[in-house]
DNA sequence: TAGACAACCCGTACACCGTACGTAGTACAC
DNA sequence: GTGTACTACGTACGGTGTACGGGTTGTCTA
């Protein structure tokens, strides 16, 4: 068989026994990564920008990541590192489980990057794996497979990251006033058309539907954990 | 105000009145963009490469194009056209989501690359508000307002992406043996330290999780359309 | 009908990207 | 002391999106 170094990240050990001590760290770099992805997004996270942030060669954080896509899942990991979760769950678990749903939209919050790649790039570093845990634990009671469980924190964690990610969404676009003008004539136009009427009655409605976002998202994972606590299959 | 171009590309008139005819159309741009897209991924889609598909030089395309972004907007609005949705909902709410988001499905499935587009750039061309007068034909009778049934919407139409994605990502997984070797060590690793007891339990479950992946798909969108249709807010 | 001008077509060029490769220096293993 | 595995990183290559400018073509105005 291969005797390469594996291709994933968490599988190669951080630190080598025999040449000079490392300058650098996986998390400084994950770090600097993470604080360039939050003020400029992900296509703003160079190599080059890291490694001039580190004050490091570009070619060096190479010896740290054997590849941008690790990077990624070391950023992941990090964020995931930023839940705060109770050694034991409650005993509630729809308290347990709205707690953690708010945990995760406040990191992503923080972190507007982490919808895009997590729904894009599932990784399973070891603070995810104390999400995982954790959830499973909530659930244990349950008498649901293991495999059912894990598709429905799945569908949790998709949910919340959809969210996370729709509401970045909206925040861009609402930067830009010439943006929404445009997209309102555009509409307004389409409307006027009369090819949609359902659509026009939505919109005559009156959107009044810019309500306190947290309130918003209780609701939407209020949905969804009825959806998990209900699932029989 | 300003008279400069408007960013939105439903904005721009296809063909202007003045120069000569064009050679190319947006349509055929996007559906040649589509192709390298099915072929070779999002990540394969380059502008050279589409002009040469087409036998334009790169920078004609931007005569039909503002942006790259604009591109992708434009496939995803192509995408969207290949729903075929009946004239009138059938009266059958339950019956009708279920064959859109069959629909929604088989769409992604063709077009791998769509999930991750439309979850991070939502546009509203033509055939996405056709798509969305649909929705909102079939939830007619509903008493809800606008704004909620917007916002099932985009519930609906996330959850298929998200379960799109996840299928995009298994199979990509899947592809390598090497990689789930690795995933398999790295694992068999962490639940042996022992952090993870409820993880072990839940591996340790028999993964016969692999069913046909359309009943997989209609008991989870079953669960999303059981949310949908019970929303009173 | 003359000519202005808008729109098409596209070659060149620039800044930036990820990263392969080669070299130099360093510290532990033998 | 020597070999060797490791860190550090400059240079270079092939790719990207797209700004710019010049040549060409067709239509609308005077």
């Amino acid at each position: 068989m291969t005797n390469e170094r594996p291709e994933l990240i968490w599988l190669r050990p951080e630190r080598a026994t025999r040449g000079p001590a490392p300058a650098h760290s996986r998390a400084a770099i994950a770090a600097t990564a993470i604080a360039l992805a939050d003020a400029e997004g992900l296509a703003g996270v160079s190599m080059r920008k890291i490694a001039a942030a580190l004050g490091a060669g570009t070619m060096s954080l190479y010896t740290y990541v054997p590849k941008k896509e690790h990077l990624f899942d070391l950023m992941l990991d990090a964020v995931a590192g930023e839940w705060r979760l109770p050694d034991q769950p409650s005993g509630d678990q729809r308290a347990d489980l709205a707690d953690f749903a708010r945990q995760g939209i406040a990191a992503m919050r923080r972190h507007p990057w982490t919808p895009a790649l997590v729904l894009t790039r599932p990784s399973m570093g070891p603070n995810s794996l104390r999400c995982t845990e954790y959830f499973l634990a909530v659930m244990a009671a349950s008498p649901l497979s293991g495999g059912t469980k894990m598709e429905l924190f799945a569908m949790l964690n998709g949910s919340i990251c959809q969210f996370a990610q729709w509401e970045a969404n909206q925040r861009e676009a609402g930067g830009s006033a010439q943006w929404q003008a445009e997209l309102a004539t555009y509409l307004g136009s389409a409307v006027a058309t009369g090819a949609y009427p359902h659509l026009a009655a939505a919109f005559a409605g009156g959107e009044t539907t810019d309500m306190d976002p947290d309130a918003v998202f209780d609701r939407f994972v209020a949905r969804v954990i009825d959806l998990i606590l209900a699932a029989k299959g």
